[in-house]
DNA sequence: CGAATGATCGGCT
DNA sequence: GCCGATCATTCGA
């Protein structure tokens, strides 16, 4: 089990990165209660040329101040009211990329994980989809701008030596961003091959 | 200051 | 499968 450090999220390449995080674990401590989950399905974000990023064009605000940052800090945005999206920052400082967690798959504590969402039972519903992740895991607007990489961090990444071949990943286009018009296409939507716990295809 | 706009989810049919 | 909820952020007046 070993933590993600700042090398691996500072790389230029978001579209490599968003790939290698499939596989790798997301972890967050909250009163001192930690729950886990497996990372199957992500989405790359490339700040200066891709419209569907909130810091296209370098537009800088103060919501998107955290993008511009150097990798390894949370950007959580909250999406039709009511959604937490946990993004992860990447590329160096000034390089506004950023990776959208879109699906995880329960590891630990799964039960604080129910207790979160309100459910009884075990779901795709629990994990799937970027707004209901963030919620089972705890992670809240509040954490944006929370560095993953620092020691005390309540929220980080770990390799557990899992490797994902480049034969099982699945890369399709992004959805729900239709105003970006061409950039829409791009295959930058990345899943792992047959993980049940992917929202699904569509 | 007010209006428009989304990187979505879950319940109901 | 479709439809409605719901609010921070942005931009124009």
């Amino acid at each position: 089990m070993q933590k993600l450090t700042a090398s691996f999220y500072t790389r230029e390449d978001v579209v490599q990165i968003a790939k290698d995080l499939l596989g790798k674990y997301l972890v967050t401590r909250f009163d001192g209660q930690i729950t886990a989950g497996k990372i199957v399905e992500t989405e790359a974000y490339r700040g200066p040329d891709d419209k569907a990023c909130h810091a296209w064009m370098n537009r800088r605000t103060n919501r998107t101040e955290i993008m511009f940052a150097e990798g390894g800090h949370a950007y959580v945005y909250l999406c039709y009211g009511i959604h937490h999206l946990f993004n992860i920052v990447s590329g160096k400082k000034d390089m506004a990329h950023a990776i959208l967690i879109r699906a995880v798959e329960p590891v630990e504590n799964v039960e604080l994980m129910l207790k979160r969402r309100n459910l009884t039972k075990i779901t795709p519903r629990l994990t799937a989809g970027p707004g209901s992740l963030t919620q089972a895991l705890g992670i809240r607007t509040e954490h944006t701008g929370q560095s993953l990489v620092a020691d005390d961090s309540p929220i980080w990444l770990e390799d557990r030596g899992e490797e994902v071949l480049e034969e099982n990943i699945i890369a399709s286009p992004r959805v729900g961003i239709g105003y970006a018009e061409e950039c829409a296409l791009w295959d930058w939507r990345f899943r792992m091959r047959g993980a049940k716990w992917a929202s699904p295809a569509k």
